[in-house]
DNA sequence: CGACCATTTGATATGGATCAAGCGATGTGG
DNA sequence: CCACATCGCTTGATCCATATCAAATGGTCG
């Protein structure tokens, strides 16, 4: 019987390897300044709908400021968010031509809107574009997948796991602003409000985070958040 | 959400879309013939490893024969099942550069594997395999996207809809044998093998389903299992 | 037949949901 | 500038779905 030891031994074959470094820095920005010049920048008021679940999936988007959410509505009613969108986040591509998410704005936000077809139409003759569109489906299924095993997690890691991810995303060493409610970071934890109340409570407590308003979140105890999650 | 199938199976309104009819056919099968070419056909033992959590993704994978199963082996020990592959089903797709779950084969499964680097070269030069290799982990990402949904749901809703999902991607109207064990399922589905045994008790004296033997299940009623999932 | 492992079934525990009330910030009209 | 309404959040009490612990059953293979 044949084994599987002999399978593993080159170097890695991503799509993007062989960009690595300035190669991958050049089509970053060329594929940033491509979509800038072929889309329009839009401004969607707090709670207005960037698109609708069902509906064609005729363009993604670029975020330029603010915060997106994108949420499915359960049988039941309640309401699972699929992904928070931070700027210069792209989506509207976590689906094929009909949307299985909608998507809205959960502050103002500055969005540049581009229409898939004629993206589509470049990529059939530039290979850099081709493989943008192939990471940034890629970078998307990783999301995806960490949600996943997020969310067979207890509240406590959870909630530890989130924070961690926002001030990352955020690019926040100890402080930032939570864009989103309470009410949001349950529908996307999977768990109830007054479970996230309670979670943060007792973060507080421990002295491992501080929130000094609302919305604002200190972490004070990075360590100790990792330790939670571990 | 149900209607995803194996990867083969193009969900209405990908963005490769206006490939419809004759032209997706000859690109799916220009496509697989192309794989089978460049690809060894590997024997895998009933529970080895295929590929190993943190293992450079230099290779991917086409099934033939058997099941397989990629996952996850959290903090406290428990294991998250990422994915179930089916005959035909490619996989391998799941990730970038390094795999972030573990594969390996849940009976004696029959693998094409194939090197990235030398497929992606090809995508270099074919527009068709460029297009092919996006879709793929597009559908990756649909499936992964249900996978969320799914594990917000209660016990139940859990259980039909993986059931009902097992017979469409077994293209079983009535009757199948699941390739994994209830361990599987549990770990699958983010519940404990006694919730998924105390389900299942509770449908067959509910006639919605038979199981004639531990493996195999019949569905009796599927509209009442439709309706459970709502 | 006997041993072993997977599954089912039963009894109890518990994490998070639900229901309900209180609180604090923000805004509005008088 | 205050009284009051509103909305989002927190806190408390209780409930319930699923986990956990434990034992019985069944299926498979020597």
């Amino acid at each position: 019987m044949l084994t599987r030891t002999s399978v593993h031994k080159r170097p890695a074959g991503h799509p993007s390897d062989h960009l690595r470094g300035p190669a991958l820095a050049f089509v970053t920005h060329e594929f940033d300044s491509l979509i800038e010049r072929m889309g329009t920048t839009m401004l969607f008021r707090r709670g207005s709908e960037i698109y609708g679940d069902k509906e064609p999936a005729d363009y993604f988007y670029k975020l330029g400021r603010g915060a997106v959410r994108t949420y499915k509505i359960l049988n039941d009613g309640r309401r699972q968010i699929g992904s928070f969108y931070l700027p210069n986040d792209i989506f509207g591509f976590e689906n094929g031509t009909d949307h299985t998410l909608s998507a809205d704005a959960i502050t103002e936000a500055e969005v540049l809107v581009i229409k898939r077809t004629s993206l589509w139409a470049l990529a059939e003759q530039n290979q850099a574009v081709a493989r943008r569109l192939w990471l940034l489906t890629s970078h998307e299924l990783d999301r995806m997948q960490d949600h996943v095993l997020l969310l067979v997690k207890n509240a406590h890691e959870r909630v530890a796991e989130f924070m961690l991810e926002m001030a990352d995303r955020l690019n926040a060493n100890r402080e930032f602003d939570l864009p989103m409610s309470r009410q949001d970071v349950a529908d996307y934890l999977g768990l109830t409000i007054e479970t996230i109340s309670r979670v943060l409570t007792h973060l507080e407590n421990s002295a491992i985070i501080a929130l000094p308003t609302i919305r604002r979140v200190v972490i004070k105890d990075r360590d100790a958040l990792i330790r939670l999650i571990s």
